[in-house]
DNA sequence: CCCATATAAATCGTATCCGATTAAATCGGA
DNA sequence: TCCGATTTAATCGGATACGATTTATATGGG
């Protein structure tokens, strides 16, 4: 939650915290589109994963991850859930017995090519500052990993 | 999960998505704060909490959840919490006794008042743009709090 | 005064996150 | 080859989020 270098003395207030933008704005945009995937009967998590994996064919478990920032722990249960809708198909690779290979069933294909959330762009409220504040938070999520991953 | 307005054909990636960096960011901040918070025994959100906290004596639950976007399902575990753990207190308002007031403890307030957090400021990399970024996300919450809540 | 309505907080069930541990499979050096 | 170290998922427990419901209190019209 650091703050803006600029409140130095008394405002330790939530609204000068780049976290808790962060924090609320993510809360928001699961809000948002809380009632386009309710249609589908999907949750945000489950939307974003099902994403990821029409980017390729086969991913295993710990590939998946590494795109979500997310591991097994979290992701397991998730899979299983999508599984058992019907969107995605999970074998175990027979040259590697410990991983678990991902593909979209075509009923997963279909979901994500509907592209939900399109209509939220406008919502956004940023015009065509959009493509700059995505890349902006993507190298801030990037360089805060790298700090913790470094010296935590 | 709104993607860019530029990529308008074939890439469904993920890192066109401004909601995936936002949500991909709020776990990067979980992630760089755990060490700090761990010193002290708190989570995320029980911090966030108690800094909206020290905002003002006496605040009502509902009032808190409007500072955090967060309703009593969620703030009453954790304010029972951090009242079990001496840094709040929680009573009940004798004008009112469906309200609940909160207020920092002194343990509570020396807790906020070390400035945690503060030593993440260079780890997001954003230099003299932070308070820039710390605005431009909090604007794009309140946008797409205000769109949800009107056609939603 | 009485009761229907409204409001505030709490409770409950489901779905994430995440640290720690476990189980199974693979790998690699003696 | 054999066994310890490593790797990959899965499991487990604690702490959020959140829709839906419940409980307790307050309010207002008749």
């Amino acid at each position: 939650m650091a703050r803006s270098p600029k409140s130095a003395g008394k405002g330790r207030k939530l609204s000068n915290f780049l976290c808790f933008a962060i924090y609320s704005a993510n809360l928001a945009f699961g809000r948002a589109y809380k009632p386009l995937l309710d249609k589908v009967g999907l949750t945000y998590t489950q939307y974003i994963a099902l994403v990821a994996l029409s980017d390729e064919d086969e991913q295993t478990v710990s590939a998946l991850g590494e795109k979500l920032f997310l591991e097994s722990n979290t992701l397991t249960p998730i899979l299983k859930k999508l599984e058992q809708m019907g969107l995605i198909k999970r074998h175990r690779d027979p040259a590697d017995e410990r991983q678990v290979r991902l593909s979209l069933t075509p009923a997963g294909r279909k979901l994500i090519e509907q592209d939900l959330g399109e209509s939220l762009i406008e919502a956004t409220g940023l015009g065509d500052d959009f493509p700059v504040v995505q890349k902006t938070v993507s190298r801030l999520r990037d360089n805060l990993l790298r700090a913790t991953n470094i010296d935590g």
